[in-house]
DNA sequence: TGCTATCATTCGCATATTAGAATCGGATTG
DNA sequence: CAATCCGATTCTAATATGCGAATGATAGCA
């Protein structure tokens, strides 16, 4: 291991703030790019098989362009996975912590949701 | 169990979409609430002990307004425990699934750090 | 080479969300 | 009771985000 001495502890305290607070803003867009309901029926439309855009188009309902600026997202954010073929985009949930994700969210909506409907934060 | 047939299935199924909407819609908004910074250091400050309200000021140096409005939406979407006791109101994440979730997230987010951050949608 | 299908990008607008500042209400203390 | 502390609420302004519509880009087909 290599490692670096300093004379006092305040720098690397700064340094350690910093890089928890970008961390944090990550995990915060992380949790944000789930918090879409029509990005949430993308990832369980894509959660058991592979789907094309055009597929997902037809069961969200919403204009193309929105569907694929949000498929984009998903992607960005790790939350689908991307194969492309020709002129298709398939699309499908890989990462198995995705579905856990939405298990958990799930079970503790469930104990709260009349007081999340309620929540004047988030609308 | 108590149950009315219907003639046809179709307006079951019109039922059920829209209650599969709904919860995704809760299920967004919880997901919400756990979108943004401020909320994300409030949780990881009250996840090993009970805080009060001044504490959680003091830790995210913003202003007692805005804390006194994330802690409440914390508290209505299930990611916070509250206790008050007097004047004072305390603060803890009394729920396993919420730190399982923080975890998970953590894990995704370490996997596509570059990407999220990089991500059009969510800034 | 046109022509179409699939997907991505851009634009303008409406709504949601955050922040600080100020204020209000309840509880404790002197 | 008066003063103070703690927390909740309200206000305005700024930013973020979602939407449809239109357009652009690329691949396959006639």
């Amino acid at each position: 291991m290599l490692c670096l001495m300093t004379t006092s502890y305040a720098p690397t305290r700064a340094l350690n703030a910093a890089a928890e607070r970008a961390g944090e803003e990550l995990l915060a867009r992380f949790y944000r790019a789930m918090g879409d309901p029509t990005r949430l029926r993308l990832l369980e439309f894509c959660a058991s098989e592979e789907r094309t855009g055009t597929e997902c188009v037809a069961q969200t309902m919403i204009s193309q362009g929105r569907v694929s600026a949000h498929l984009a997202c998903l992607v960005s954010c790790g939350l689908l996975g991307l194969r492309r073929s020709g002129r298709y985009a398939y699309y499908r949930v890989t990462d198995p912590r995705v579905m856990e994700l939405i298990a958990l969210g799930r079970g503790v909506v469930a104990d709260h949701a009349a007081s999340i409907a309620a929540c004047a934060t988030v609308q």
